[in-house]
DNA sequence: ATGAAAGCGCTAACAA
DNA sequence: TTGTTAGCGCTTTCAT
């Protein structure tokens, strides 16, 4: 059983079948001029019979389309990461093209291997979900021929990428706690030198400036983005005197409503809290949870068109930013 | 730009620069016999130098051994199908494996679609989680050399499957239920012809049995497991005199808890709710979530090495059946 | 230890 | 309209 393809019917089999030579049924299946109607049918016919299927690998090799995408994510289980392939896979099965979608399980060293492993396959394209992809990475990528985009980060500005614009989004997530009445506004970020937390931070002090409102430095705190970090840090947030919480996302505020609940603060009452990212359970939980919606599928989708119009013909890379979209709901007190 | 591989480096240009011929840089590069330790290094220097990566393509047409393996899954989005692909992608890249997924975004006519397209990367084997697919579908596979595992499901007895046990799964939770003090146990389930709802309703009647206690038809309401749906129906199951819920999944019992929260129904103390799944919110919510939790990352890796192994070596096909673990947390009312 | 030659399954000129 | 030929980039006999 071994050996692959042991059984596999050719092109040549299908022509042995019909009487005719590999040529025509190339020509045939792939619906080019110079094959009269009648023999196209038969041809067709025949594969069905036969049971023949293309050999890909075979095609690729001369034409050198091997219509294969590659995309490289952090990590397959978050939904967030999850949802922009989703996105990237749609549009391009609609336009041709299939995904090798490579999970780095957020380590470098995967992810080096796994654009090896593209370039190997020879990808026409790849689009990457990366954090720590260097410049020399993407560089390397590029001197083989091989298209790059950047999806969620900015990894180059030799590349075209697609983000999420954290700025605006908090922006609007601020103006409205400061709407809902929030005076003194407890933050719980993520890594300090994330692009995510520093964004969205400029946004708060842009917010506090706007209202007069002096930044307080000690009300911030940053963690790793995790639910458990957002119940333990919600603690010693709470002595700071502070009405209302900011977390950097769903996870992390899910974690300090806990908190709250189980420490009977009522909600929004007694604290309101504002999450980011819109989870499905943000919207399911007893006080639903106001948060800051981002379009993950619609951002994979852009990343894929953007990708294939560089294959089809080499352009100055651009950036495409999307604003993500206010979600009002009842934690921070707003009327139903 | 167009043409891929435009620049891509052969084995032709790393021969010619080292000054020998394309078959001693091949068995340099494949560490196979007949070629001197120093022409070895010289020429693993070259292709650092010249960055020339492999055609795997051209490898492939003449090997037959793609090293890729399908996965065809219904949903990306979803985190138990994602976890599966998880388990399945970190085992085969353990094993010098790759693989190709396909989100069938639970369409049949996509994964036809799909199945075709992995038929033409002519992939070494397929992993199936899928619903839809008929026995014709597995034999047309089969009849192309192309080795099928089933996982999460029981496609056909002529495949190997690896598969959550439903039954005992549910069995260990109503046993806790009734332990836990549950007399009149009310079930949304999913769709009535679903293999998983019928398990579990089977273990339901048997526990019902066990304890003598009448089966009630009328308790079961079958809907799509969704968390709406679980909104939706638990007024109705309420009004049927129940003391508990039991949902098909936790998507739908965190559907049953919220309406009940907005109905000042207090939970566990008014009415007991169980879940399945064990979905990471489970255990963040304000009363958490006992359910069932299943190994999912596990099943993904044990269906890879089953694959695996058949390629290797056909076999006849077998069955392996994983025991889900109960989660015992409070919202049957357990002590703390 | 190295080279020469054939061929994997297909497509794409060029002939006929 | 159809056939003939060459060759994509690699591996693999078989010579040397």
């Amino acid at each position: 059983m071994r050996p692959l393809g042991h059984n596999m019917v050719s092109i040549v089999d299908v022509a042995r079948h019909c009487g005719v030579t590999p040529s025509s049924v190339s020509r045939a299946l792939n619906n080019k001029a110079g094959v009269s109607e009648s023999l196209r049918q038969k041809i067709k016919q025949a594969c069905i019979e036969l049971n023949y299927a293309p050999n890909e690998v075979a095609r690729t090799l001369i034409t050198k389309e091997s219509k294969l995408i590659g995309l490289i994510i952090p990590d397959l289980v978050s939904t967030y990461y999850a949802s922009i392939a989703k996105g990237v896979n749609e549009y391009l099965r609609s336009q041709g093209y299939n995904v090798l979608l490579c999970d780095c399980n957020r380590d470098e060293h995967i992810e080096k291997d796994n654009i090896q492993f593209l370039k190997r396959q020879r990808v026409e394209g790849i689009i990457m979900v990366s954090v720590t992809a260097s410049e020399s990475d993407i560089k390397a990528i590029k001197d083989s021929g091989i298209q790059v985009v950047a999806a969620d980060v900015e990894l180059s500005d030799s590349i075209s990428s697609v983000i999420n614009d954290n700025y605006t989004g908090a922006l609007q997530l601020f103006r409205h706690m400061i709407h809902q009445g929030c005076k003194n506004i407890g933050l719980i970020l993520g890594n300090k030198r994330s692009k995510t937390t520093i964004d969205r931070l400029r946004a708060f002090k842009q917010v506090m400036e706007e209202n007069a409102i002096e930044f307080n430095e000690h009300n911030i705190i940053y963690t790793d983005a995790t639910f458990e970090n957002g119940y333990k840090k919600t603690k010693g947030l709470l002595g700071k005197g502070i009405d209302s919480i900011f977390a950097i996302n769903d996870s992390v505020a899910l974690g300090a409503i806990k908190y709250c609940q189980d420490h009977g603060i009522k909600i929004p009452d007694n604290i309101k809290v504002a999450g980011y990212d819109d989870l499905e359970i943000s919207s399911m939980i007893s006080v639903p949870l106001t948060t800051v919606h981002q379009r993950k599928i619609f951002l994979g989708k852009k990343a894929a068109e953007l990708l294939l119009q560089e294959i089809e013909n080499a352009q100055d890379p651009i950036k495409i930013v999307l604003t993500p979209k206010l979600v009002v709901r009842a934690s921070l007190g707003e009327k139903q």
